[in-house]
DNA sequence: GTATATTGGATTGCATGTAGGCTTCGCCTG
DNA sequence: CAGGCGAAGCCTACATGCAATCCAATATAC
């Protein structure tokens, strides 16, 4: 009845060690010990174990052979193969809303885009990366595919974990005309030009990516 | 050191009950119940409750709100929606294995193919639903993304589960027909194209699916 | 000083106990 | 005979015990 329909310990431990990941509080590599997090979250050690292993599933830690669980460490290899699936999916998702949406959705992304524009504009980067994230956000909804939300929400939980090793930065101005493109694909109503513009969008991010590793290494 | 390292009994049991599954003797809509399985498995409680979250997080089973794990039932709407994905992840891994592979690759697939030939000749069925499934897992490993291999052995999962009570084909000789189109492009080394002949496949058997279920309803 | 053996500490993975809550079945009442 | 009430059973989720194992640090031998 209520929204947080999780009164379960194992979940709550699960959202907080997430939380604890993104944060940077545990960072990539570190261990997952059961009994050490059990006591520092002052829960018993069977919850710990569900999310530890919730974890793993969803790829935010790995399991170490006979050491137990690290946080997961994504390298610029990995992003790459996560971009190039990710370029297909937001494609589909960018097709698929236009065959579902209506106005609606074309003024939500006009907000969206807007508020993009001011926090660029006033170099808010906080507000930058969120509205940047709301756009994706709003289209894969629209999609009204499960599967291509659900698998989108991994992509981006593995980018988000990923940032906290590598940073991929379009330039604001590039991830702004991308967005433009792709918004006005949508609204001239053509399925086909909204995943071309949508592919081409990530496709422009990951040769930044693949670039910008080059030069690191 | 052996190839099976997985002395794990959770891993084991994780394994049995996903064979249960496929074989239909744990049909979709049956309950998970820990200790019945453990009894049956004759094993302790918590290497079962662990098999069966990852069933969980594996999409093979289902959290009813307080009636714990049921197997999932996957309706044709949903198994759509899934072939939607399908469609751009398959396009994608044909593109790239047309980027990696060589002459290898084309070999292999030229014998998959005419093994599934034989097959539909002799009106073996369990042979051509392995050779159908093997072409598209050479392709797939070929494509050296470890993100779509993944993903797209998940929707097999799936889409296993699905024939369990949904069955689509789209005809054996239009799988062929549809295989020699992909083959052909690959060949030709022509990326796009690849990708192209791979999406119309899987679109292909979407349509024959919903043709299906208008029918079934 | 370096390499090796050994011991200690800690962790994983499995087993089992237990409380709270839901479902279901049977019984009683109207 | 129908509907509601109550009790019993089962299950989930959490807590905790325990053996086997692995890693690290230290001591020892050369």
């Amino acid at each position: 009845m209520d929204g947080t329909a999780t009164a379960r310990v194992a979940d709550s431990v699960y959202e907080r060690l997430r939380e604890k990941i993104f944060t940077g509080e545990l960072a990539p590599g570190a261990r997952l010990s059961v009994p050490a997090l059990a006591e520092s979250l002052e829960v018993s050690r069977s919850p710990v174990r569900d999310a530890v292993l919730h974890l793993v599933q969803d790829r935010l830690a790995r399991e170490e052979p006979r050491r137990g669980a690290v946080v997961a460490r994504i390298g610029a290899a990995e992003l790459a193969a996560i971009y190039e699936v990710r370029e297909v999916l937001e494609g589909l998702a960018a097709r698929l809303a236009v065959e579902n949406a209506g106005r609606r959705l074309v003024r939500a992304l006009h907000e969206v885009l807007a508020e993009h524009e001011r926090a660029v504009r006033t170099a808010d980067i906080a507000a930058t990366t969120e509205a940047d994230m709301r756009f994706h956000s709003l289209v894969r909804e629209a999609s009204g595919n499960a599967e291509v939300i659900r698998l989108l929400d991994e992509v981006q939980t593995q980018v988000r974990l990923a940032m906290r090793t590598t940073t991929v930065t379009a330039g604001p101005r590039h991830a702004i005309d991308d967005h433009r493109a792709i918004l006005t694909a949508i609204e001239s109503g053509d399925p086909f030009a909204a995943e071309q513009a949508a592919r081409a969008h990530i496709f422009r991010l990951r040769t930044v990516l693949l670039r910008q590793a080059d030069e690191g290494a």
